[in-house]
DNA sequence: CTGAAGCATGCAAGCGCTATCATTCTGATC
DNA sequence: GATCAGAATGATAGCGCTTGCATGCTTCAG
């Protein structure tokens, strides 16, 4: 930068002013600074600016799991909502697990964000409090909570279940089931089978027979889990799983076993990923708000990053149940 | 620092070190900093060891697409295989841009990382100009060269549609049909289909009928894709489609079309995606090696962090065609 | 013509560590 | 007991920026 001063005859402080200020140069210094970091082939040194300012044009992102492709329309929009603004994203996965979390937090706060997004309400304690006396904005997604670390951006999860619950018994269903994986893991299922299992209770319905995956979930579980279910209950006729791999598998099963789907067997998933649609018969799903959530956290990031949006707030972006030809 | 410094008794120097390298300082001296550390709950900041080492525990990691199910593999081997080095990876996504690569590249240099990791063999020059002058290790991958930058890890995408002719060939195919998706931008689905065309010619085959889908490989482009093709000759029985997730497509659609798999149509898709083994038929795919791509990068990046591995290099993992009932 | 106000720029003190070199403290050897 | 490696620790000068304050230069009302 002292050679970029030298060539454009100014003071370091003044090419700093330009490229982090530019309208509060003249603008011929500044087209002769412009020019000597051209000449120089100069790149700025983010890491002494973020020590010198004690901030880094840096947003940590937490997601569960990068490979989910549940997040990617989150990840997706939110990248394309802070385009532009000098932000970069600094993106982590726990493998839906509190304690990788503690400690991604951890690290990427010795970067010295300006934000930090994290997925979910659950966190250990010890992460909150980390997070609070950081003093930078925190923002939970894709869930809700009367009581955020920040600000939170998302949906219910047991309105999700209680959704699927008042679809099947529209449809005519008598005998329910349900399909969950990983839900020792990720509590967020867990939250869409209680939303499911307490509004079928409501209703007068008996249990849902449960099966539950101990792996992530996939199309190959989600076979097995309906051949069990079928096998413990042959009269269940409307299935929730907790996730549209797990449908996929389902579907493929119920053919296999000779099920016709719906009339027979409902299926219905979460997610509306990609090849729900294309399925055959297409997919009944729940669809999450993935996008909307990524824009809406973006908006509020830079509004915050700003200070023209205040601290707090619980946002409910809804879900919507997509009915298709499975239910 | 120089808060545990006082409350351990020792100069911030011996702090310092106990945090970088535990073994050079007394034991009793270690356990009396760490205590100190938890007394005050001392963070390190990382950015301004890293302006003062000129090096930052941190790896720039870049992938074309970070929805794309296909890096995944790649990346949680990477993950692992860096897990407990004190190295961190920073991800970041172009989508299949190559000038969002070559700012990437800039903007990850900026915070001068130990290493970088990017996908694929083609860049723009200045990116690769300027890695060169960084003077770190360069990994490229899922890909091979004769000329990389540094280091190469990955596979041969023409080989991939050769090995889909040969396959197609032996089974009985007589006639050929290709459906590929997002060509303008990503350049390795180019060379797949370059080399099934091009074995395809060499066999005396007449040309493959050809369909390329502008979006990005979908589930509905496949159905597309294939209702296109059959249209524009019904007598296609052999089609490989350039990601599982178009091939599923076109498994769900040849149903509707009455098309039986594989008798009158066999379809082979590319990636081994989790669903393939259990769609109905279970589709042949080529399986790249995603997770061994990640497993030998992180080795050879490790070996490169610690100089036990020189510069150079291209390393072919090869690929393997998954027969199931789609062929 | 003067002085206040506003704008553009420069000066210089850090930001919180790391790394080099110097110093002190072992403990083994004769 | 003196000597001296070798290990452990301390003092200190940066790393390359940012930023508060100082300065000089314009502009313009009075």
């Amino acid at each position: 930068m002292a050679d970029v001063a030298r060539l454009a005859g100014v003071s370091t402080s003044t090419v700093s002013r330009a490229l982090r200020m530019p309208d509060i140069v003249s603008p011929d210094v500044r087209s002769r600074i412009h020019e000597a970091i051209e000449r120089l082939s100069y790149r700025r040194n983010l890491v002494a600016g973020a020590l010198a300012s004690a901030r880094s044009m840096t947003i940590g992102v937490i997601i569960p799991s990068i490979i989910n492709s549940f997040f990617a329309a989150t990840i997706e929009a939110l990248e394309q909502g802070m385009a532009g603004s000098g932000y970069q994203l600094l993106l982590g996965n726990t493998g839906y697990s509190a304690e990788a979390e503690r400690q991604l937090v951890s690290s990427f706060l010795a970067w010295s964000p300006a934000a930090m997004v994290l997925t979910g309400r659950r966190h250990e304690n010890e992460t909150v409090r980390t997070l609070l006396t950081s003093h930078i904005p925190v923002l939970e997604m894709w869930e809700l909570s009367d009581h955020p670390i920040d600000m939170i951006v998302g949906f219910s999860h047991r309105s999700v279940g209680e959704l699927v619950f008042r679809h099947f018994a529209e449809r005519g269903a008598q005998r329910l089931g349900f399909i969950g994986a990983y839900m020792d893991k990720d509590y967020r299922t867990v939250d869409r089978r209680a939303g499911f299992v307490e509004a079928a209770s409501q209703a007068g319905f008996a249990a849902p027979v449960e099966i539950r995956l101990p792996e992530r979930a996939s199309a190959v579980g989600g076979a097995l889990g309906l051949r069990e279910l079928m096998a413990s209950d042959p009269k269940v006729d409307a299935v929730f799983c907790s996730n549209d791999m797990i449908a996929l598998g389902a579907l493929f099963e119920a053919r296999r076993l000779g099920l016709a789907v719906p009339d027979q067997l409902k299926i219905c998933g979460f997610g509306d990923l990609e090849f729900a649609a294309a399925c055959q018969p297409p997919l009944s799903t729940v669809r999450p708000p993935g996008r909307e959530i990524g824009v809406q956290t973006a908006k509020l990031l830079r509004g915050r990053l700003e200070g023209t949006i205040e601290a707090g707030g619980s946002f409910d972006l809804g879900v919507e149940l997509v009915q298709r030809a499975s239910t």
